[in-house]
DNA sequence: TGCTATTGCGCAATTC
DNA sequence: CGAATTGCGCAATAGC
């Protein structure tokens, strides 16, 4: 009784941590990366690629190339299999490319056309405060899931302790059950005999 | 019994995807924190701030002086709560920072010393090498992380399903019980009775 | 439409 | 030394 209230209450906290879940994760993965190859492309012209200082950063740009190949959340894309085939997703990282570098037949549309499309100006203070602004949601909603974390561990924690506690509640139930079976059926036996006793007096 | 063997299994696994756990996630975050302002100086002075294309990538330079604040973790560190104060976090990124920087005390015996410490050159083969090695071992880690939890809400969610059936075998027992305590007072008058009438009879 | 929330990723520091 | 973890910022994008 009193573990139930203690539970409940961390149960339901952990409930209600859990809003959409489901369809992010999984899903994205796959839809976002289908649909970001028609998309993307055009996302990739207007963004970057011919900024003030010119190919700032190795991380944020190429890796939109990786994404779009849609095969870079593999675990071990390049060279930890091996080094046969799958030639994709390992075209990353132009910085050390600037010295050989492979310009696949896929990234070329997007790497010509500097259009001067107005990129975000990575100087810009308005891109300063919206990073700024994301840097925080991003520290917030993973703190987020930091907690959700350990809540689910701790939910499952408890359901274990629970779970023990209701397994001997049943072992002692059944216990007391047997008893009570084997009493009754003592009670036949006795009803038995005197009805055989009562009957043979007779 | 069924549902027994199957949830041990995947308890199984899950139980084993937690080697140290505990370490990391909570005390890092303070120890290393604490334990990097003594440290990270010295590393901060040997990387970077002079690359050969100057300044490359916002990211990775600056945070170590978010991080070696020691409260870059904190979920609303400096906009989100109003602007006040906490001059932290938010002085990253040097080309932007150019125009309106606070370079609160704290920070300032880092920004100095730029000692020519050879830094491991981002353009070298072995800086690419160890890098892309790293990012390797990241996502795989971050892989196992995420298959972690997908197995700790699996767990919780068979112990609370096994929870349920317990409950109601409980329930049930409990009923059974019931039963037979009833017959067995049942019993019991009924015997009461008979011997009140036998004795009477006599 | 714009902003926040999520997510995958690479980097660097640290741990193991 | 090298792999594993972890916090962080970036960019893409989902969601409202």
């Amino acid at each position: 009784m009193m573990s139930d209230s203690r539970v409940s209450s961390v149960i339901q906290e952990w409930v209600s941590s859990f809003p959409g879940q489901v369809h992010s994760q999984t899903l994205n993965s796959v839809a976002s990366n289908s649909a970001a190859s028609t998309n993307q492309m055009t996302q990739m012209d207007m963004i970057s690629y011919g900024q003030s200082q010119g190919m700032i950063r190795g991380g944020g740009d190429d890796r939109g190339a990786e994404q779009m190949m849609g095969l870079s959340y593999l675990p071990y894309p390049p060279s930890c299999l091996g080094s046969a085939a799958s030639p994709v997703s390992t075209n990353h990282h132009q910085s050390h490319a600037s010295t050989q570098q492979d310009f696949s037949p896929f990234l070329l549309p997007t790497l010509r056309a500097p259009v001067t499309k107005r990129s975000i100006s990575k100087d810009s203070a308005e891109y300063r405060l919206r990073r700024e602004r994301n840097n925080i949601a991003v520290r917030k909603s993973r703190d987020k899931a930091r907690r959700r974390i350990v809540m689910t561990q701790q939910r499952a924690g408890q359901l274990q302790e629970e779970n023990q506690k209701l397994q001997m509640r049943i072992a002692q139930l059944t216990q007391e059950l047997d008893t009570l079976k084997h009493i009754l059926s003592q009670r036949h036996l006795q009803a038995a005999e005197e009805g055989a006793a009562g009957q043979s007096s007779i």
